[in-house]
RNA sequence: GGGGUGGUAGUUCAGUUGGCUAGAACGCUGCCCUGUCACGGCAGAGGCCGCGGGUUCGAGUCCCGUCCACCCCGCCA
């Protein structure tokens, strides 16, 4: 039976308790970590958030009864003295190890069922198990740390803007649908029926209108919602570091998110130089495969298109004639891969989507290149234009050069991870600048924006913009953590008229544009500063700095790749009642 | 929507060419133990082999369907 806290209070934290506190009364609450029962002897460690501490019963029968009874889990309550541990029974591997609590009372407050998992042990656990249980999943040290740098590290960020001068300002939750480009999560209006609100994608418009508003520099650790396919990177619900600064140039953006990050980084004692390196989108691209390129390792991928332009070797030239390329890299040590790892190879290439995959290497005599077609001599040319040696394996995609490149940058991902060239340990930061400002949208007739709508286009693009669009590059910038996305941002358009000449190229109407985001257009009509901002993606940043592959790691309620929280069974049928009420019907 | 991996005691897994009365470790229960700290020793309980169908004398194992978790593409900054 459970007894009451009463007016009992904590001394000390369950990981506090050091040699100088020996001969002190301590009351420690927390959980029962694990029980070693010697018959009248008997330990157990006491756990709370902040560590383990030993309990020793002994000598009284009662209290040892009691004890007994304890299980892992259950939630006690322990009164006693410290006392110093002889050296010989001192625990190295605790804080708390020099010091024990000799118990004069002990109260279970609470019993627990046997846990579907263990607290105490670090054994693999289904995410399934991990996710139905997540109460207890988070006791564990694991979640417990993540979360913890989580707190640290919001933390950190607030203090960094906060000395920066930024406002932290709140937005919305409820709000109109922005043209963020996903799906939105839609909330029927009662008071309205057949009206809606949206779920903000993100508070871009807000942030703009907090800078005409002359807020200056503000800042959100804001909650953003896009109803798409989940991934490692991705859940329903994220957390972004949005800000936004009046009179920024893009330098401004870089050293401002830059400290942002360096104070990051501070929390978990790794420096990291600045400033990042930049890259231009388009060679991100060409070379990486990627507009998130992981440049913790090499495999770049080289262009060998002139090569094979003026040369008899099959479908490379007609690739090439046909606006195409032929692209590939390097990969080193890999000459002595067998038929069935270059076979998967070419299995991982048609995967990531492309007809195929040629492989060509040194042999004793010559060279072996796996398409006929390519002849001998044009592998030849080929592997010494890449500086490949005798122990390499060069492979080669064609095709449009982009489709091209972002194949072999999927299979170099692999390759990376196969070959285990990805160094731990290794921080590569990268801003990724000069993005296109649309995107010939085949389907549709129409330019899309790359990032969105209101991304400002490069003074000095400005003239193209009616007359060659595609040509025109924004000004908007990603920042890029060990090939993760960890946030992107851009200068914003701050006049009316550039605004209405990018949404007729969007294909939006003057009537369109107005319904949708009238009130924005209206108020850069009063003062605008030219402004200028990005978002990170806390998550990730979190997921990156813990070491973790998956930003589920770092939520501490977060859905499967379902959309489903296996807790709470969310999302779920709801009374007819409430339909109603919303004047919403399942069709 | 498509591709891949997995689903067997509470948990993590093993289970060969179809022969299973389905195993291991940890956990759990009981007993013993005065210096343990992954305590130890002895004994024990625990299974709809994800679910549905099929093939077969016989299915955890083969076939079809379906559900769930994870990874990737599409989608999404």
């Amino acid at each position: 039976m459970a007894e009451q806290l009463g007016s009992l209070a904590r001394t000390h934290t369950c990981g506090a308790l050091r040699p100088a506190d020996v001969g002190r009364g301590a009351v420690l609450l927390g959980w029962v970590h694990r029980v070693r029962d010697m018959g009248s002897l008997l330990f157990f460690d006491i756990r709370d958030r902040h560590g383990l501490t030993q309990v020793v019963i002994e000598g009284n029968e009662a209290l040892l009864e009691t004890a007994k009874r304890a299980r892992s889990e259950f939630v006690v309550a322990v009164i006693g003295e410290v006392e110093r541990r002889s050296d010989d029974t001192i625990n190295k591997e605790l804080p708390t190890g020099e010091v024990e609590v000799r118990a004069s009372e002990l109260r279970i407050l609470n019993e627990a069922k046997t846990p579907p998992f263990s607290i105490a042990e670090d054994q693999n656990v289904s995410e399934e198990t991990r996710l139905k249980y997540r109460y207890l999943d988070l006791r564990r040290p694991q979640l417990q740390h993540n979360i913890g740098l989580r707190h640290r590290l919001t933390m950190a960020l607030r203090k960094y803007f906060d000395e920066q001068g930024f406002y932290e300002i709140e937005t919305p939750i409820l709000t109109k649908s922005t043209p963020e480009g996903a799906r939105d999560f839609l909330v029927p209006a009662r008071v309205h029926p057949g009206e809606f609100y949206a779920l903000p994608q993100s508070p871009q418009i807000f942030k703009q209108i907090l800078m005409i508003a002359g807020f200056d520099r503000y800042v959100q650790i804001a909650r953003c919602f896009r109803d798409e396919a989940l991934r490692a990177d991705r859940q329903l619900e994220f957390t972004q570091v949005d800000l936004e600064m009046s009179f920024a140039t893009p330098p401004l953006v870089f050293e401002i998110v830059e400290g942002a990050l360096a104070a990051c980084f501070r929390e978990i004692g790794v420096g990291i130089r600045r400033p990042f390196r930049r890259m231009p989108y388009a060679e991100a691209i060409s070379k990486y495969g990627s507009d998130k390129p992981d440049l913790r390792f090499g495999l770049e991928i080289q262009d060998f298109g002139p090569l094979f332009k003026a040369s008899p070797f099959g479908i490379f030239r007609e690739a090439v004639e046909h606006g195409g390329t032929v692209r590939g890299f390097v990969i080193p040590n890999a000459a002595k891969y067998s038929r069935r790892e270059v076979d998967e190879l070419v299995d991982l290439a048609k995967q990531a989507g492309a007809g195929g995959l040629i492989y060509t290497r040194y042999t004793g005599e010559g060279v072996q290149v796996s398409a006929k077609a390519i002849g001998e001599e044009g592998a030849r040319k080929a592997l010494e234009a890449a500086g490949a040696n005798k122990e390499d394996l060069l492979v080669l995609a064609s095709g449009a050069p982009d489709h091209a490149s972002k194949i072999l940058g999927q299979l170099r991902l692999l390759v990376a991870k196969k070959e285990n060239l990805v160094p731990a340990g290794k921080w590569e930061l990268c801003w990724l600048t000069d993005f296109p400002l649309f995107n010939w949208n085949a389907d549709e007739k129409r330019w899309d924006s790359v990032n969105h709508p209101f991304t400002a286009p490069r003074e000095e693009d400005l003239h193209m913009l009616e007359s060659d669009p595609g040509k025109v590059l924004a000004k908007a910038y990603d920042v890029i953590l060990n090939g993760w996305e960890l946030g992107g941002g851009s200068i914003r358009i701050h006049d009316r008229e550039t605004q209405a000449k990018v949404f007729r190229l969007l294909g939006l109407s003057d009537e369109d544009a107005r319904n949708r985001f009238g009130f924005f257009l209206e108020s850069l009509e009063y003062g605008t500063p030219p402004h200028g901002g990005l978002a990170l993606g806390l998550d990730r940043i979190c997921a990156l700095l813990a070491g973790e592959t998956s930003i589920r790691e770092v939520i501490p309620f977060p859905k499967t790749t379902q959309a489903v929280d296996l807790m709470c069974n969310a999302p779920s049928t709801v009374d007819p009642k409430q339909l109603r009420e919303l004047s919403i019907k399942n069709i």
